[in-house]
DNA sequence: AAACTTCGCAACCGCCATCCG
DNA sequence: GCGGATGGCGGTTGCGAAGTT
C-alpha cells in the first residue's frame, strides 16, 4: 500500500522558483525509474546534487529516503517473521529506540519499518494493557509472555519448514531468548511467582555488538537453547514451573505491580491457541497469544481463557 | 450499502553530527 | 576555528485500505 500524500509544490514564488518546483508526497513511476537508474550508473551519496542530475524535482533527503526505504534492491518486503519480531523485541530492549541500529541486525529491513511495527504493534499492545509502552511493566510482561511465545513460534516455523527461513539470522544475529528478568521488581512484590535464577540462555545470542551494555544484564547460562526451546515445547505446566514457581493452587494469578494476568494456566490457553493457527500465517502478532480484556481497577484477564 | 473508525505505512519534519572548504 | 552543506536518525503526519457498526 502506498501513502497517498496529495503532491505539494511550494507555494513560494518569485525568488523562490526554483523551490516552487520541488516535488512532495508520493513517489511516481517515472520519478523511481530516474532515481534507480541514476543511481545503477554512479552509485548513491550527494544526494542533492544527484537529485539535481538525475532530474529529480525533490530533495536530497527524500531522494535518499526514497532508496534507503523503498527502492534499494535488497529491501524485504512483507510481513515482519516471528524471528525478526524476537530480533526487534530483544533489540529494543537492550537498545531503546534506535531504531537504524536495530535494523542493522535484521537485514533488508529499515529502520523506518522496525519503527512502524513497533508503533502500530507493540505500542498498541500496550495501549490495550493500559500500560505505557516505555515502561517495566510493560517490557518485563513482553519479555514473560510474549518473546517466549516468539521463540516457540520460531522453533516451529523453522522445524516446519526447513527450506526457507526468511530471516536470515547469521550466529552473531540469532535472537536471544527474551531477556527476561530484571525480575527483581517481581520477587519484591506480591507476586505468587518466584523466579529462577536464569529464565533464559545468553549464549544463545551474540548480538554482535559486545561493546555495549545491556540495560539488563542477564544471569549466568544455565540452558542452553535446546533446553529451552523443549521446556517449551513440553508441557505448559512444565514450561511454568520451568519458568516461574507458580503456585497456581493458591492464587488465581499473580500481580505484577499491579499487572494482574489471569491464573497462569492461561499458558495452556495460549498456547492451544495459537498451536493450532497456520505455520504459513506470516502475519502473526501479539495478538494472538496476548489478549486481555480489561476487568476494572487495572485488573486484566487473558481472552485466551474464554 | 453507507458512514464511521482503526490500521498500516510511506513520506515528511526537525534536530544533531560530521564533513569540507 | 568557523559556517554552510550534507547525511543520518527518531518522531510525527496524513492518507488509502480494511474493518466495523
Amino acid at each position: 500500500m502506498r501513502a497517498a500524500m496529495a503532491p505539494v509544490a511550494n507555494n513560494m514564488s518569485g525568488p523562490m522558483e526554483e523551490d516552487s518546483e520541488l516535488r512532495r508526497g508520493p513517489w511516481t513511476l517515472e520519478e523511481d525509474t530516474l532515481l534507480t537508474h541514476y543511481i545503477a550508473r554512479h552509485g548513491e551519496g550527494r544526494w542533492n546534487m544527484l537529485a539535481k542530475c538525475a532530474g529529480l524535482k525533490r530533495t536530497g533527503k527524500s531522494c535518499r529516503l526514497r532508496w534507503l526505504n523503498y527502492l534499494k534492491p535488497d529491501i524485504k518486503r512483507g510481513n515482519l517473521t516471528p524471528q525478526e519480531q524476537l530480533l526487534i523485541l530483544e533489540l529494543h530492549s537492550k537498545w531503546g529506540n534506535r531504531w537504524s541500529k536495530i535494523a542493522q541486525h535484521l537485514p533488508g529491513r529499515t529502520d523506518n519499518e522496525i519503527k512502524n511495527y513497533w508503533r502500530t504493534r507493540v505500542q498498541k499492545q500496550a495501549r490495550q494493557l493500559n500500560i505505557e509502552s516505555n515502561s517495566k511493566r510493560f517490557l518485563d510482561a513482553v519479555r514473560c509472555f510474549w518473546m517466549p511465545r516468539l521463540l516457540q513460534k520460531v522453533e516451529q516455523t523453522s522445524s516446519s519448514s526447513q527450506t526457507s527461513v526468511p530471516c536470515q539470522l547469521s550466529d552473531s544475529t540469532v535472537p536471544s531468548l527474551p531477556t527476561l528478568p530484571p525480575l527483581a521488581n517481581w520477587e519484591n512484590s506480591s507476586s505468587v511467582i518466584t523466579t529462577q535464577q536464569t529464565i533464559y540462555p545468553p549464549d544463545f545470542i551474540n548480538i554482535s555488538d559486545q561493546t555495549e551494555t545491556p540495560q539488563h544484564q542477564t544471569s549466568p547460562n544455565v540452558y542452553g537453547h535446546d533446553t529451552y526451546v523443549r521446556n517449551y515445547n513440553s508441557s505448559s505446566q512444565a514450561l511454568e514451573q520451568s519458568y516461574y514457581n507458580i503456585d497456581n493452587s493458591t492464587s488465581s494469578g499473580y500481580d505484577m505491580e499491579g499487572l494482574s494476568f489471569a491464573s497462569m494456566s492461561v499458558v495452556d490457553s495460549i498456547e492451544g491457541n495459537w498451536m493450532s493457527n497456520e505455520m504459513t500465517d506470516n502475519l502473526w502478532n501479539m495478538d494472538d497469544i496476548w489478549q486481555f480484556r480489561e476487568l476494572g481497577d487495572g485488573q486484566l484477564e487473558s481472552n485466551m481463557t474464554h
